[in-house]
DNA sequence: TCCCGTCTTTGCGCTGGCGCAAATAACTAA
DNA sequence: TTAGTTATTTGCGCCAGCGCAAAGACGGGA
């Protein structure tokens, strides 16, 4: 599928961009294709690509020496990611792992031409700083997250969260459709697939979401919400 | 004390900046000076000003709805703090607070007149940038540390961190001096003051570090590098 | 010097959440 | 349809870390 100047246009930090601004970049960009469970790039790589993606969904996550590993972020189609070695001249590493959900396809950006186009373009800086600060801050409250609330809170947040990214309507049962694993949620959470399931049991007899095989369902969003903003006890 | 443009070179954001940039810096800033456990500013304030510290210690830290708060970053002297507001043109408001750990002193910083330096000057833009890239990359790291590590590991960790950061060379001793409580090191590291307590014991009795009211000795770093590195039992 | 407020230590009991193990359940390919 | 693979559920035991409470230790101010 080609990619045009104003497929670009819904990206973000390209939203101040020209035209020509957004044809200069499709021609020093190349596009990737990685099959489900694929990676884009792991953690410590040389940081030569940032990447928009086109179709499919992406897992930002990172591992520590014992190979436990945390997601810190979902990509979703037309969202940016791997922009981090931008700022620096040379030598950056990722230092996250991008690996797909499913099968997906991305604009993959030369990362010294993205920086030279920058040099010259104030508006794409500031435009990438939002996205940067956007997403410190976005880092700044998951860990409070962590460090304060309980796991049931916070697997009810991130539920809450992913609904808002990639979650998709569901017609006929006014649902929100979510496609992630037991274990996927604990790596978001910072909690175990055992506790995650034993939540999501416990809420489905409750009746506000529906579980499937790789599937939950948010029927009733609002008790989430209680949940999540639940005090103490 | 008057600042000087060469004062500033030591800021790391201004480190490309010319002495004729740093100078118009100086005269669009003023200086504020807080005492112990005041506030540069408060969480959801409006971000007008970015702050370069100047002498004196501050904390940045987030609170939670129920008043619990995390420590997110400690920030010593010549280093930038506030600043995440640069990005955006209107309305940006602090998403953390900044409160004085001593009598401190900074320089404030117009964010509107900051922003618009930069526009013209795409090296400090860049050099922001790579605050900011540090930044996110520092956080990634302690997201993943809390949700993966233990209380003892995540404690070493935030000790060595600080020892970097803030620590100041004890001479005749050969030990690094902190000077935090147990309730500061239990806010970094999202634990309590009771748990840190215990474990600051345990490691004095055996000799590595060693303990005062709101003092804290780095005696041995090999050890505690070597606690925060243990795997799983 | 003494007082008072703040910080720290430590005993104690409790429990949220971990993680093994084993049984299902749900998909996939042939 | 069947076999093989992968995801999920749930019983069970366990323990790291929490948090109260009470007793010290420290340090600044008058």
């Amino acid at each position: 599928m080609e990619i045009l100047a104003k497929d670009l246009k819904q990206v973000v930090v390209f939203q101040h961009a020209t035209d020509n601004d957004l044809n200069l970049i499709l021609q020093n960009s190349i596009t990737r294709s990685i099959e489900e469970s694929g990676f884009f790039f792991h953690q410590g790589d040389d940081a030569k690509f940032l990447y928009i993606l086109t179709s499919g969904q992406v897992k930002l996550m990172q591992s520590n020496p014992n190979g436990q590993q945390v997601n810190l972020r979902t990509i979703a189609a037309w969202q940016m990611f791997g922009a981090l070695g931008i700022a620096q001249s040379d030598g950056a590493t990722y230092p996250a792992a991008a690996q797909t959900l499913e099968d997906s396809t991305a604009l993959a950006i030369q990362s010294t031409f993205m920086r030279s186009m920058m040099e010259t373009r104030p508006y794409l800086a500031f435009d990438l700083m939002n996205l940067m600060t956007a997403y410190i801050q976005e880092m700044q409250a998951r860990y409070r997250e962590l460090a304060t609330e309980k796991v049931e809170q916070r697997v009810a947040n991130a539920l809450i969260r992913l609904a808002g990214q990639t979650g998709t309507k569901v017609g006929k049962e006014a649902g929100i459709l979510l496609s992630f694993s037991r274990q996927d949620v604990a790596e978001m959470t910072g909690s175990t697939l055992y506790t995650v399931s034993r939540l999501l049991s416990e809420w489905e007899r409750q009746g506000f979401i529906k579980t499937g095989r790789e599937k939950i369902t948010i029927l009733k969003p609002h008790d989430l919400v209680r949940i999540a903003d639940r005090l103490e006890k």
